[in-house]
Order: structure tokens, then sequence, then C-alpha cells
DNA sequence: GGCCTGAATGGTAACCGGTGTCATTTTGCA
DNA sequence: TGCAAAATGACACCGGTTACCATTCAGGCC
């Protein structure tokens, strides 16, 4: 039995005012359809039409379909604003980042973005200066005001732990996006970067180096710390040791790299091979053994870290550590908008974890 | 005289539990104010309190100030998502774009930040694929789901001309960065390609050169068209003309640079200096012309345009045209929420024009 | 000085487009 | 037929805004 009223056009009290028929879609051209005019067109009341909105499973799987298809019918689509009004939230995911490679940013922007395709979900970028005095004020603003549904946090203010308190204290869902697990595993994304590290550290061992450089990340980056841990257990499974008179602290910027490499490239001894704790470094690195005259790979190797573009356009082209930023990107937007497929990527998909890309700027030592 | 009521901290009819006196900041601890709140404690009506938060001048001085102060002191701020709703638009600006380009895409960002910082606007990233099939469907159903404020167009979303009608429609603002103007100026931001290209014309005709190569972007970039344009008007000022041979059509891309290098370099009577139309495309050619052994700057120089990080991360560093990304996109966003302000912006600030950036791949002939 | 008029200001109710709570109706099954 | 469970609806509410009306105030006029 069809239940009544579903398939009339009009509400009882609305006057059919005798104009030719016309299509659904006419009535709306100059105003949004709106959950009223669904529930109107369909004979249900909007509470109805919300539980479909909603997908509640208590309503009746013919009402259901009847409401989808009027919806389809005259292309209505929820308000999120009004929406969000009722929820007390937004479905706004909020990007807090303070990272100075753009190219870091837009991979993992593309990431989030994946994950949130077609959930309904939008994406506000906001990033910020973990230095400032008022930062923690200016991350609470930003989340409170626009109630946003949740945040993701990468590095560096994924490592900042004043930052989770305030949010778990909003009632704000966040993701933290860091080199090595910080926290509840649900509220985390990590890219083990003591794995990349090691994969460096034994292409070196393997190609027979034993002196080798590394230039560090500033002392409170977690990542650069996870990449020396790793390269330095790759190293003693080899049968050797990171000589701390070879490890040299830059600032993940071009300048250092340069700077640190000059610095290790004029010791006596100097070292056959450097790791850069990221590709920038690399690239300064470069750029200071061509300053000295020191051909890259024959008297050094280089290896870098990220496989950011820069890496392939230099010269020799880099030989560096992957990280699959976008794919982790687009985990944390899937945890957060929809968790339960969230849980079953994360056990088959290997493909969030580093991995070593072998190019120009590595060979055996002379 | 005191307008009545208006220090009252409490309305009558809420009743006094004899607590000790606490900060009124307390009762908003699980809670946040709102505009209900700011009225009883202030003894206005909402409505008042709303004329104050859009900045109307029909409200009493000493009103005025009452109110904020009690705003301030209990952390009020208006919830823009029921602004929004009653509105009918919310206060988020979108950015569409389809660029390949990370670098791009972080300064413009970052420039609309600029622009919007402190006015309670945030920004919602769009990116999209113009060849696809749904694309103007996306881009409709995100303006007008999202109900955005107003919207910024990129290249090369902003040189589609089905776009603007649909925006039209939809009655939303938006703002068009393009390298030449192609509509009435309140809906442009022009960042006079043609300039920059005609200061790297110069430069190399200044230095000697008589045959210069050109590689292009794809033949719908009006940039590339742009860029071409001032090559061609500043040779012509020298006496020269750009010969059609020595003009191929690259796409933006790294390879297509080394590709379109290769060709030309390869001729019988090669050219002695090449300007690309981008910086990725000039990292093509100096590996193309390391791969065939030709030395930069001495036999070949090499101009790119857009002065990325890249340029200077180059071995030999790049001589470039400097676009002042995120002066533009300040200044689009400005436009947007804040258009009496940006237009004293426009008229005064000259830093929005691309500039020559010479470095080490350009020398005269041989 | 009192009255009238219009401007300035404040109050009330309805509305924006959804959701929550809880009551009511319908359905399936013993 | 009766009853519990499922399906649906009525109504208030989220936090602002507008429309409209009521009140207050100032100035001009007689």
């Amino acid at each position: 039995m069809v239940p009544r009223g579903i398939f009339r056009m009009t509400d009882g009290e609305t006057p059919d005012n005798g104009k030719p028929a016309k299509s659904l879609r006419d009535e709306f051209v100059d105003r949004r359809p709106t959950i009223n005019d669904v529930a109107r067109l369909t004979g249900v009341s909007k509470k109805t039409v919300s539980r479909v909105i909603n997908k509640s499973p208590a309503v009746k799987e013919h009402t259901r379909e009847e409401i989808l298809r009027v919806m389809h019918e005259i292309g209505y689509a929820p308000d999120p604003q009004a929406r969000g009004l009722a929820f007390r939230r937004s479905f706004l995911i909020g990007m807090i980042y303070d990272n100075p490679n753009p190219q870091y940013v837009v991979n993992m922007q593309q990431g989030l973005l994946d994950g949130m395709r077609s959930t309904g979900f939008e994406l506000v970028v906001h990033p910020c200066d973990r230095a400032s005095p008022t930062f923690l004020e200016d991350v609470r603003n930003f989340v409170e005001r626009q109630k946003l549904y949740g945040v993701i946090l990468t590095p560096s203010v994924s490592e900042d732990e004043r930052v989770p308190p305030i949010l778990r204290q909003i009632g704000c869902e966040f993701i933290r996006i860091a080199s090595v697990s910080l926290d509840e595993p649900e509220h985390m994304i990590v890219s083990h970067d003591h794995l990349g590290g090691a994969a460096a550290g034994r292409h070196l061992a393997e190609l027979g180096h034993t002196r080798i450089g590394f230039i560090s990340g500033r002392e409170s980056f977690r990542s650069s710390h996870e990449r020396r841990r790793g390269l330095e257990r790759a190293l003693g499974e080899a049968g050797l040791a990171l000589d701390d008179e070879l490890v040299v602290q830059g600032a993940y910027t071009f300048e250092s790299g340069y700077d640190c490499a000059r610095d290790l490239l004029q010791r006596p001894v100097r070292p056959t091979a450097i790791f850069a704790a990221n590709d920038e470094m690399a690239a300064g690195v470069l750029q200071a053994a061509r300053s000295l005259d020191i051909r890259v790979p024959d008297q050094l190797s280089v290896v870098g870290y990220d496989n950011f573009q820069l890496a392939e356009r230099l010269w020799p082209r880099l030989t560096t550590v992957h990280t699959p930023t976008r794919e982790i990107g687009r985990r944390a937007s899937t945890k957060l908008v929809n968790p339960q497929s969230a849980a079953e990527i994360e056990q088959q998909d290997p493909r969030a974890l580093p991995s070593l890309v072998i190019r120009d700027t590595t060979a055996p030592p002379l």
C-alpha cells in the first residue's frame, strides 16, 4: 500500500493556480529548494526528510526512495549552514600548519581533499605562527568560531603539546600528522620517518661509505630526530656507527644546508657521503660541493629526504627518500570524516610508508 | 544621563542565586556566549546588539561602547553560521584553481589570507579539473551549496569564459586573476605579464643576443601569450625581431622544457639565448644544455619566469622574472572583502608589477 | 511655551533551513 | 484483537537577521 500523500505534487493548502504543467525544477530558478519544499512535494513532514538526509534507519524504504527521488528531481541539497547551526558544528575541516615548504603544504592539502571528496565537507586552510604569543589564542578562536567539525594538525604544529588539550576542551576532533606516534592512535597519522632514515643509511652503507655526515633540522623538529634515529639504526646493523663529529645542525633551509655542508667538507678528513634531513638542505649541499670543486657523486654522495619536485630538477638528480605526503593526508581526512572506512584502509594498504628513490647523487666512495 | 539598564548585570527576570560574585567569563566555560547574553548583560535588546555587530550608525555612542565592552569581557563573537543563515550568504571565500604548480598555489593562498586577516572571513580551497565534463557543475555546486561570499579565480580557471555567467547568476562576487584584463576592472586583478616578458627581452637584447629562442606554454595559456608579446615588443624596440623558427611550444612542465630545449639546441644554427615562459621549463632547459655539453651562461643564456624558490636552487642560479603572486593575492581578497580600501592600495602601491631578477644564467653571447 | 513633525533609537515577532525531543500513528506479529 | 515496535509528525530551538512598529527626542512653528 502506498503511503498517503507520497505522490501528491502540491500541498492541499497550496492553491493550484492553473498554469500549464511545468517541470518541478522551474519553481526553483530564483530560489534554492529547501527541506520544506521536499516535504511538501512528497507529502511528509520535514522531520522525515531530515531523517533521510541523515541516513536514519527509521524511515521505510519506500518513503526514503520517494523522498530521494524528489530531492534529485528538484536538485535539492541541504544547506550546510542551517545544518551546522542546528548541529552546533560546521561541516568544515581546518588544516592548521606552520610549515615553510610550499610543496609539503600543497601535497598535504591535495591529500586531505582526496579524502574529503564528495563527502560534503570543505577544507579551510589556516597557516599560523607557532612562535607568536597569540598562537594558542589564534587556534582556539579559529576552531571555536567556525565550530570546525575537525582539525588536521601538521608538523610542526602537530608536535605542540599545548594544542590537543584546547581542542579536547572545545570538543573538536583532530588528527595529528607526525613522524612518530605522540598520542593515542585514533588521533595520529604517523609517517614513520625512522624507516626512511634507515633506508637512506642502508643505501649508503651498502655503497661502502663509512664516513657519513648528517645535517639535521632544528632541535625541536621531531622528523629530524626520527630520520637520524633511522640512519643510526641502519648503520648499526651494518656494523658502523654515526660519528657525532659529523653531525651538524641545520634548519631545514637551503641556506643552512649550504653552510653546514661547507663546514663538513672543509674538515681535515671530510665525509664521503652526506645525508641531509630534507631536500632543501640537500640542494644546499650540492651547491656547497660545487663551490668547493667537489664532484658529486664521485667525491661525495648526497641523500636528501622528502622527494619533492626539486629533487628531480637539481643536477645531479638527487637521491632521496620519498614521503607519501598526499597519501598520508588522504588517510588523515578520511579518518576524520569517515572513521570506519579509514580503519580498513590503514590495515591493507602499505603505500603510506617512506621509500628510497635512487637517482644520481650517490655512488661508492673513491 | 545614563540610559536605563545599561549597567545592570542581570535581567530583572533572572533570579540572583546568591552565589559569590564571579567573573562574567565563568558563566561561559561550557557554553559560548550568544547575542542574547550580550543583550541581557547590557540591558538592551538583541536588535541593538545586532546593530553594533553590523556597525549600524543608528546606535548611540555610549550604548555602543558599553555593548562592545561587555562583548569583550565575556569573549563574545557572533556565530558565522547563524549570521550566514540569516544573511543567506556565508563568510567564506573560495579559491578555485586548476594549477599544477604548488609554489604558485601556496603563494596565492598566502596572499589571499593576508588580505583576509582579521576580517572574520575564512578561505576554502577548491582545486578542480577544467577538462572534466562535470567542471562547471562542480563549480556551481561548490559556490551555491556553501553560499560563498566570494570567489577567487586563478589561472587557468580565470580564463574560462563559461564561469563568470554562472557566478553572476548565483549572485556570487568574484575576482579573476589573470595576466591580462578580460573583463570589467572590478572583477579583475591583472599581473601584467607582458611587462615581465619585455623586461626579459630587454635584458637579453642589452647583453647583445640576437638569436633568441622562446619556449611557450600551451596555446590556451594567456600568460604564455603575454610573456611572448612582451618579449617581441622589447626586441622590436631594440631593432630586433623574434624569429618564428625559434619559437617552440612547451607545456609549462620541466619535461616539456627539456624536450623543447633539446630541439632548439640541436638546430644547425642554435640560439644563443632561450627565454622559457616559466621556471619549470627553464630548469628543463638547463638540464638539456647539460646533456648536450653546452655551458650556461657562456654558450647559452637562459631566462625563466616566475622566480619560484626553484630558481635559486638551480645551478647556475636562474635569471628570471619575479611575479609578485602573494601581493596579487592580497589585493584580490582585499578587493572582495574590503573594496574601498582596495581601491586606494591599487593606486599608490606599484609592488604588484613583475620585475627582472638577474642571476647567473645570463651573459653576453660568445 | 505647547504642539507637531520627522529622525533616531529600541522592542517584538517572524524567519533563515535545518535538528532534537517526545508524542502519536501505523505496522507486524502472536 | 491486542500489544510492542517501527514509522512519522508537532513543536521548540540553534543564533543570528529583517520587517515593522512603538517610543523617545530634537527642532521648527505658531
